[in-house]
Formats: C-alpha cells, structure tokens, sequence
DNA sequence: ATCGGTCATGTGATCGGTCACACATGCTCG
DNA sequence: CGAGCATGTGTGACCGATCACATGACCGAT
C-alpha cells in the first residue's frame, strides 16, 4: 500500500523500534497491548509500523512462547465424503475460542496416519490435534511439554465399542424394530468399509438386533462409503430373495440402493423399504424422499472440539455428549409387502 | 516407548549431540541427509535421538530457513458444500511436491477473507496460499521475502471474466443450445450466489445464449447452491408459465427442482426437463438421473495446487487449463412436450 | 533529604534449529 | 615432499520474536 520499506526483506521487530525511536521491547509490549504507554510513544511506534509495513513474524513469536494458536483436524485420505458440516462446526469453535483451525488431509493406512499424526503432535506447530479416525498406538493426552494434545473422536476401543458420539449405532436397532413393526421380517444390510469406527458399529447392532428380535438377515453385503456399493448390492439380489428392507450404512449407498431397486422395476417403498445414515442434503429431495438418520453432525464437530481445546488448556473435559440422532422416516419406508 | 528423557521438556539437537559424542551440527546434518558420515557416528546419533525420543522442532527450523512447507487452501465459511474431489486432488499434488496442505476455514465478508488470508500471508507461518473464492483488494502474486505466494482460483476481473477454470461457464451456451435442438423455447434459470464467480458467469452465458438464439427467457431466480432454492423456484412457478427445461446452477439445486416437480405431479424429462452442474456423486444415482456437467474438480484441483507451487518456487506457472468440463445429459432431459 | 513505589522503558539472554565458514585428516599427484 | 583436494566435523553467528530483569523519572510520605 505505502512504501513498502527499502528493500525485499520483511521489517523486523527492531528495525520498527530504530525508526519510532524506542526500544524492540517496547514495540513488542505494543503489540501485545501490554502495560501503558504515553500517547507519544503510541504514535511514533504506529507511525513506524505503517511507514515499514510491519507483520509480526507468527514463526518467532511461537518459537519463544510454544503457543501457536493452530489446531489441526486430520482426516483420512479418501476426502470426497469429508464431514463438511462437523467440520465447519469445529472450526467455528476454534475461531471463538482463540484458534485458528486447519484441516491437515493424511494419506495412508491406519498405521501410517498415526506416524504423521504422531509427526504432527511433535512438530510444535501446532497444539492440538483433532482425528476423526481411530490412530493406532496414539492415546488421547493432555498438552504435555513435549507434545501437542490429542483428540480422536469414533476412535474403537478393543470391544469394538465407539467411544465417540459418530461410532453410535444405537439407533440402528430402533430401525429394525420400525421396520419389524411395519411387517418387515428379512433384511438386508450394505455396510460401509469396517476400518471406520461407525461402519463397524452400525453391522454390529444390525446383526445384534437381527439375532435378538428373531429376525432374519439376508446377510451382509457391500464395504464402502460409495452409492456403486449400494446399486451392486440389489443388483446381485435374487428375485426370490425374500429380502423386503434394506439398512445402507449411509444415504450415499441408499442412493444406489433406490437407483439399483428402481432399475429393477421394484417400487420404493411398495416393494422395498430403504433406509440410510447422514441425511445429506439432497436425501430429503430425493423421489422418493430417502429415510435417514440426522446425525447432528455440527453438534459432534462443536463436541470434539470444545473436548479438544479442554485437552489444550488442561481443564476438564466437556461431559459425555447426550444422544443426538434422529430417526427420520421418509417415503422410502411403508409397509412389508404382502407375500 | 523408550525412556522419555529425564523431565517433561522435550530434548534439543544440543542434547542429541552431548548425547552422541558430536556436534550439534553434525546432528542437524545428519537429520537432513547431508555429507557423507562415518558409521560409527551414524550409530551414535541415531542411538542419541533414540535414546532421547528426538523429534526436530519444525517451528524453529522454519524460523531459520523461511521455509514451512505448508500451503494453506483457505475457504470461505459456509464450509457445508466444500468441493472435496477438489482438495483432495490438491492435496495429492502438494503431497507429491512434498508440501503439507492445510485447509483454513475463513470466517465473514469478502473483506473480512481478505484481511485474514492477507494476515495468514503475513504470517511466515505458510508459504502460499490458494484462494477458492475471489478476494478483494489481493492480487495473485509470486512469493515475496515479505509475504507468502498466492494463488486465486475463480477469480473473476473487471470484466467479469472468470481467470480460473470454475468460472468457465461457457458450456451453459452448449446446454441451452442441446435443450433448444429438442424442441425447447421457454427456460428458467435457477441462479447460484452472485458472489460467486462461477454463479455469475453462468448466468450471464445462460442470458447471452438465450438472446442470442432469439429463445425465450422465464426469467433468473433462486440466489443460493441449495436444493431449498431448486425447490422454492419450482413451487413459485405458475402453472401455464410455458417453461419447459430448468437450468440449474448446480445439483444440489436441481435435486430441490426435481422434487418439486415430482410434487407437482410434472413428470421429468415428458413435461420438464432438468439440467445441473457438478456431477454429484450421488446424481447419476437419482430418479431419474440427473443431467448435469461433469467438472472434473480433480483436474481443477490439481491445476490450482500445481500454480500456486510454481508461484511459490517463483518458476513458470502451468499453461491455462484446457477446457475440461464434460455435458453429461442423462434421463432428466427430454424432447419438449407438445403444446 | 531519603526512601519506597509506580510508571514507562531499556538491556541482554533465550527459544532450537540452520548457515557460513574454519579446520583436521588422509589421499593423490606433480 | 608439499600442494591440492575430498572427506568429515566443529565453532559461533543468526533467524525474530518474547522473557526476565534492570533502570531512570517522578511522586508523595516519612
């Protein structure tokens, strides 16, 4: 805008305090809004930083003070279905609360991104890390000296029980028992990848509220996030399958499921009943308008968060998150057809 | 794992070197692979850093060399539509060059993104910033000593000429004109933000094409990329508007379109034919499938990530992209109904 | 006249690395 | 046999901030 100093280099905290005629440590008290000043003294120092064009270096403040203001989100690789609205929850958090939050995208196997997480931590840029997937070998942990404080959110503990609100599965089983209620008895299941905390978690309470209810499952099929799972899914489907309702492991999969069922001359819901996970933004437009569940996927990613930055400061935790899901039933379920 | 050194601090090259028997400089050699070594000193250094549980403090050496090697994407706030296929393509290329890509999340008005992207650039704590939406006030620029590099994608000038790629809305022109050959006369467009360059530029092709031709425009309505704006569009629509093709801003919007027409009892393509943008991974998959254009985000992505390092790195930037969005016309499309 | 306290500011060390350069050793070659 | 060169390593300055502590001016109280 101005002069933009002499020369290429960027004006430093000295070269402020040489041109308004005080000292660094002055100008750095300035900039921190420390102790008071006399109006002279603000003058010529704000003089000085608009004739330099003066940014403080972040890098040299942080390196003195091991604060960053950074917080890093690290989300597996495969980043087409990245959790938009948990993650525009967490950084509106971040933002109040002082932080700037960055989205660190980790390739690799589960292993690998734990090393790069752990290289993160470790790196000092940053003081807290958020992961969104389970990191092998990595604990959650306060801020040490050492280290930058970790939370992993829909991380599995080894009974396979999420300790994040996204593993919940629970109402999965209230599913089943909607659609029993309705007169559905054989039921399909598309799952997602089982790497992933949530995937795992709704198969299991599928299978469980099956085998508890004396229902019959047509089995397990499918094994990723893809609407292709789901089409190929109905499309291997026998005529005589008997199957009548089918929980996707998410409405992308539903999708498929709908499409697959459509291209097969079977009427949703006359013929089958669909039900899917995330209630995406289309899901409710779609025809017919897809049932799902509503995650309150901003209330988890404002959740990890807050967890998060407790873990920074070394205050204690936010309480367990309540129950936030809720069963949406939409014109893609109805009554099991007669036989 | 191994013993964490004595106390809480974390260990220094100049304690890995006490450790090993050497200098602090051949430690910081050895980390960055330089100059031969003789074997015996090798052993001892990686046994002191062992020993230690050393990790590099990457603040102080950025501190040093001016070098962060991380590029920062920074998006606008309303984070729920994020073009993931194309951070993800991003990141691939940033991770191949061996830069770190870091999503920052930017609250506020345009002038508010600016003063924060122009902030992070000032930093010294990323060395190239890529932009997704237009920023006010900064120019595209190649790394200074004073500021970090950045790069705009769907920028638009005076002219309202979209630089980047996104905005290129030139097969508008083509949609129009296909619908036209099917015997289409009347058409209404659904508009996407006008902030948006690449809204914009759509709906000033879609206005040219139509005068142009000597067709007939309905009107330009909506303002917003969500299916909501689709659907409200179609619900305002009188019955004998005469309108027989939607052009959509995008998917999100024409999903809202479709289901009001289904609402309606219009059936598509016989009464209304419907036409997005984006390719949705979920479009293809709709009743019936949408027809939309497929943007290859990753390409875009790609190409901006690919730029911006060659600003960065001060070298030529990439050659303008080629035209790389492909018209997908599916089931949503038809020939116009007669009067 | 001296003392203690507040106000406003200055001095030098420090954070943890890298950079520039010096230096010691052993080998080859004229 | 010493110059020249490659090999391997060490010394101290430096990046740009903050921190800990010192200092000088001014004030009212003893």
């Amino acid at each position: 805008m101005t002069s933009d100093a002499s020369s290429g280099r960027r004006s430093t905290i000295h070269e402020v305090a040489r041109a308004a005629g005080v000292s660094h440590q002055t100008v750095s008290r300035y900039l921190r809004g420390l102790g008071p000043f006399r109006p002279q003294t603000i003058e010529q120092v704000e003089a000085a930083i608009e004739e330099l064009n003066y940014r403080p270096n972040t890098i040299a403040r942080s390196m003195r003070t091991r604060r960053t203001g950074v917080l890093s989100v690290v989300l597996p690789s495969p980043v087409e279905q990245m959790p938009t609205p948990m993650l525009a929850a967490a950084g509106e958090v971040a933002h109040r609360e002082g932080f700037l939050m960055e989205i660190a995208v980790v390739e690799g196997s589960p292993q690998e991104r734990a090393a790069r997480a752990r290289e993160l931590m470790d790196s000092g840029r940053v003081e807290g890390v958020l992961s969104l997937s389970g990191l092998p070998g990595l604990e959650e942990s306060p801020r040490s000296a050492t280290t930058a404080a970790l939370a992993v959110l829909g991380q599995y503990d080894d009974r396979l029980r999420g300790i994040g609100p996204l593993a919940d599965a629970s109402l999965v089983a209230e599913i089943v028992r909607r659609l029993a209620a309705m007169g559905h008895r054989r039921f399909l299941h598309v799952q997602g990848p089982q790497e992933w905390a949530s995937a795992a978690a709704r198969r299991q309470i599928f299978e469980e509220t099956i085998a508890a209810d004396g229902l019959e499952s047509h089995g397990v099929v499918g094994g990723a996030w893809s609407p292709e799972t789901g089409h190929a899914a109905i499309m291997e489907l026998a005529e005589d399958s008997g199957v009548t309702a089918v929980v996707a492991a998410n409405d992308y999969v539903a999708f498929g499921v709908m499409r697959a069922a459509h291209e097969r001359g079977w009427r949703i819901p006359e013929d089958l009943s669909v039900v899917g996970w995330d209630d995406l933004g289309v899901s409710r437009y779609a025809v017919p308008a897809l049932s799902t569940v509503a995650a309150d996927r901003a209330g988890q990613g404002r959740f990890a968060m807050e967890r998060l930055i407790a873990l920074v400061r070394e205050q204690d935790p936010p309480t367990v998150m309540p129950e936030m899901n809720t069963l949406l039933l939409r014109e893609s379920v109805g009554p099991a057809p007669r036989r």
